[in-house]
DNA sequence: GTTTATTGTTGCCATTGTGGCACTAATAAA
DNA sequence: TTTATTAGTGCCACAATGGCAACAATAAAC
């Protein structure tokens, strides 16, 4: 990195207010942020910050060193804009792996549109739910829940991932609507189970606020998302599962939340997998495409659930792992 | 490299007209130009250049990036100046080792100069004609003639070398002016010998263009340049010496060039060495000070003997191991 | 006032990019 | 036609980058 690109990293810092802000927007790791600030006053022997722990302000220096900033970074889009002009577009294949629930509802609507964009891009979507090799398998990008097993790999968190319980009005007149985590598990249960993710257990806060976990009674199990919510819609089970998998079940009254007093821990965030850094273009393109789509703050998934942020004990304030953001 | 750096060094191609003299004048070698080249294309994903094996011209959308990477110069000019208003001086010590009379006459007055722009930096000039370890001894810079033993280290030429043979006019008349090198050959010599260099034989072209070697009479020796000198002007022997070694002698008629009909080959050129890569500042700044006081065409000492580069059959033409400039 | 959470910093290390060398191909100059 | 010079490329050593983990300190929460 030289000091251009180091000067409109610090620009991008005093407008954002945070070195970790910066770090979040780029998918970058915070000290990256740091050390390229203290490279940048190194370059040009001159603070241009002063910090504490939690915050800076800007130094004389800083202050006059962020106009110049401005016209550069307008000036260099400029001249990428002139190149954009005679632009090649980016070609070539892209190979992505995903869970099938998240790849059917949230990649391959991206993918539709990615390639309507850059129309000499290749896309291979592979929907897998058992555990791949990133590498050996030959993928550009994976989305999966929870980070990898394999620690060489690259994984970002790019949505939190937040359950519900789920179950049919008929499932409740059967049973009676459970009061209590211990009256829920000797119902009978829908539980997800694949090679990379078996749920037998569900985590919960105690009333004394303990995280425990309790057995439910699972009766029925399958690696689909879409196959544990037409047994739960048959009424014959109830089902616990990541937000992600709710369409319109819940805004229809299909299915209806259940025990939303109890407080449940988030669950392993949705991540993007990549085998190395240094992305190729169209793969940094695509991943950003589907983070957006997604959304960075709130998961679009969430909307499928009215008053969700209010249920399970949910911070009203967002405990995203993606980073929280100040006003 | 970042691509605005790329952009900046496209604008010198263009300006220079050439990747080779851009490497020199930076110091780097000329495939980095070529390969940052292609990166830069390769960033903007457009072609600026279409280049032959010895030549480029301009693509479209080269000649209108140029504009703007003049605009692009300009401002980062603007900025960079910006932080030099609020300078902290480079400070640190500097240990620099250079041959006797090299060390004397070029780097002293450079590192004088040096000093005065930059009070902080301490500088520390050994003078040595013995080989010595540039790692080893802690040295960031030595200037020698020749190339480094030590192939690890990185060697920059930063000065043609040529000889001449002088001697008093005392001296002719004593022994008569020498029409061959054969009669040469036959009289005392006084003649450089130290660790890192001895003096026994003299090349040169014979009549048929062919390059060979005549063992002279050596009957004076001594490690410093000056020495030798003195001896010759005392008419007591001859000496074939480098032209760095020439003060005024020749201007004022105490030495005389003789047998300048003959062809001589350039000698080992006048190299900086430093141990790596990535100099710091302040070594970078004195390196190029120094061979800007030397001069990057013609060495200024060659300009102590009047009509020089029409003696010992030199080209007219430049052949500066540091490169030719076309017009 | 105390405790907790968050941010900026820094050491360490694996990975990637840079820069130098040697060699090649091709073209301009001699 | 021959020679010299320039741009290109493969290979490799070295330096920089980026990520992780842990720490210190401060702002926010209680």
């Amino acid at each position: 990195m030289d000091t251009t690109s180091r000067i409109l990293m610090f620009l991008e810092v005093v407008e954002q207010g945070s070195f970790a802000k910066v770090a979040e927007r780029r998918n970058i790791d915070r000290s990256v942020v740091s050390k390229q600030m203290n490279k940048l006053e190194d370059d040009l022997g001159v603070r241009l910050l002063n910090r504490t722990t939690r915050s800076f302000s800007l130094t004389a220096a800083g202050s006059e060193m962020l106009k110049k900033a401005k016209e550069l970074r307008e000036l260099l889009g400029e001249t990428l804009t002139i190149a954009q002009n005679y632009h090649t577009e980016p070609k070539g294949l892209l190979k992505v792996t995903s869970s099938t629930i998240i790849g059917k509802r949230y990649i391959l609507p991206v993918a539709i549109e990615f390639q309507q964009r850059f129309p000499q891009v290749e896309v291979e979507i592979r929907l897998e739910d058992r555990l791949v090799d990133v590498v050996g398998e030959g993928y550009d990008l994976a989305f999966r829940v929870g980070p990898p097993r394999d620690s060489s790999l690259i994984s970002r968190a790019i949505a939190r991932n937040r359950m519900l319980i789920v179950a049919a009005p008929k499932f409740l007149e059967t049973y009676g609507e459970p009061k209590t985590m211990q009256q829920l598990a000797k119902l009978p249960a829908a539980t997800y189970a694949s090679d990379a993710l078996k749920v037998s257990q569900l985590p919960y806060y105690d009333s004394k606020g303990n995280e425990t976990t309790i057995t439910i009674n699972s009766q029925f199990r399958a690696n689909d998302g879409d196959v544990l919510i037409s047994k739960a819609i048959s009424g014959t089970a109830y089902c616990a599962v990541p937000a992600f998998v709710i369409s319109d079940e819940v805004m229809s009254g299909r299915l209806v939340p259940i025990l939303t007093h109890v407080k449940l821990p988030d669950y392993h965030s949705v991540q993007a997998v990549y085998p190395h850094r240094g992305l190729p273009v169209r793969t940094q393109l695509f991943f950003e495409a589907v983070r957006d789509f997604i959304g960075k703050e709130t998961p679009n998934w969430e909307k499928n659930i009215p008053d969700f942020d209010k249920m399970y004990g949910f911070e009203v304030k967002d405990s995203s792992p993606v980073g929280r953001w100040t006003a």
